[in-house]
DNA sequence: AAGTAAAAAATTGCATGCAATCATGGGTGT
DNA sequence: ACACCCATGATTGCATGCAATTTTTTACTT
């Protein structure tokens, strides 16, 4: 029962004696160990609810066990991890309704960035957003769920990005990682209808982009979200009541 | 020069040995510890990018170093602390181009609560604000500022309580204490016309929400936390260059 | 006297230690 | 057999210790 850290080699982060070592630091330990626990559980290698033990992490990572409880508290105030009082940290789970308002979040803060990438994105920025969109209709064309998942994310980072808004990336990353440790199968096979509505969601964007109609666009990106959650939620109750074991597959994700 | 921490009295959170006193801990060491520093931070005890010694706050809370860390950790990854490696933490000065973008963020938060808001509300709910918002008119008559803000942030929170989802929630409060950590002084005294202006914008929130236009009180929220980000801004560009060497007045609130 | 170099003091970063708490298993009683 | 209780081991929570810095002080040179 102790194999639940299977999937991250035991690479120390720091040297066996002293500190961080001297030459080779870019990054703080602390920041180093924070990347990969978040990584770690991110990518949705424990359970929901598993439990993160500290002496395992602490021997997979390399490092004692104060500098990791540092990282275990702030995984818990992103929301990622729950704390129980003298009994350690778990993943934290997420239930249908915290799915649900993450992905309202999520769409208030997409469509906050629309709004103020319609303010500040250049010709050339649109014009590279619009060669995204292009690629991802190709891929659209040619039922390629891989390809057009890429580009959806390429499309919805670079809004993100143009909005210019360091705050709003940091918030933005943070909550779509949390998002993400759910994978959901809930691709497009089953749901043939609603791959096309995304798709044509994705025209409305493109061209409130164009446009530069911020608060159009703001509304289309808060409705495309939610439609996404929805599609997510709709899934999620499906595997929720299926309970395959250990859905250990390689799932893409939903729109 | 070590008076950098006046304001906060020197209780003990532990007892002088063993752990958390057993009988009246209602949270952890760690979250009451968190608390009182951010309180500390956010009530601005300590000056833009002033240093936080670990030895200074471990007396003032009266706890060993390792808890203290963990806490500074996590206020740093909220934003609220700098972590220099090596030099120790310091309070995140905030530049005009941060609050601008944390007043652009919490106007999408706002928006997006707006939008929420008008699809949960109870009538009950609006009624009650529409009673803030009265008493507010009151207020903004006889030129009360203090009534005036405090009714003012009553309706805000109201919105977003009413938006019902508790991520929404913690993100929103985690931004409004780092805003709140700048005191702008830039009350209405000199700005008549913006104290007209916001009463007028209030207007239409309350106007929109009996409506339930979600969409169009997004709108009209997230302009007007620009127009309250603008005028802090102004503010704090005039505060800037006058240089007061410790403003250390109480000053009111932007709207 | 100003600037620089070296030494001393203070501070940070992490590992370890110890008490308190939780988890587990075996035994007893009914 | 089942429930309850206590002993044992594992784990968490915090304090402390020590090496690697940084900062401050002191001494010295030009």
């Amino acid at each position: 029962m102790s194999s639940t850290i299977p999937h991250i080699e035991a690479v120390p982060l720091a040297e066996p004696t002293g500190r961080t070592s001297p030459a080779r630091d870019e990054t703080s330990l602390h920041e180093e160990i924070l990347a990969r626990l978040r990584d770690y559980i991110v990518e949705g290698h424990v359970a929901d609810g598993g439990r993160l033990s500290e002496r395992q992490l602490c021997e997979m990572l390399g490092v004692s066990r104060t500098p990791l409880r540092e990282a275990l508290k702030v995984l818990a105030a992103e929301g990622l991890v729950e704390l129980l009082p003298n009994r350690g940290a778990r993943v934290r789970p997420l239930s249908a309704a915290d799915i649900q308002e993450l992905f309202d979040l999520m769409g208030g803060l997409e469509g906050l960035a629309g709004r103020l990438a319609c303010e500040k994105i250049s010709e050339e920025g649109i014009e590279k957003i619009a060669q995204y969109h292009h690629d991802m209709y190709g891929f659209y064309m040619r039922q390629d769920m891989q390809g057009y998942f890429r580009m959806n994310q390429l499309i919805h980072r670079a809004i993100v990005d143009a909005a210019a808004n360091a705050t709003l990336h940091a918030t933005y990353e943070s909550l779509a990682g949390r998002i993400r440790r759910v994978r959901f199968s809930a691709n497009f096979a089953r749901k043939r209808e609603r791959w096309s509505e995304a798709m044509r969601e994705h025209e409305l964007i493109l061209d409130a982009l164009r446009r530069r109609a911020g608060s159009e666009l703001s509304d289309i990106l808060f409705q495309h979200l939610r439609n996404k959650g929805a599609a997510a939620i709709a899934y999620f109750g499906e595997e929720q009541t299926n309970a395959a074991p250990a859905p250990e597959g390689k799932p893409a994700r939903v729109d």
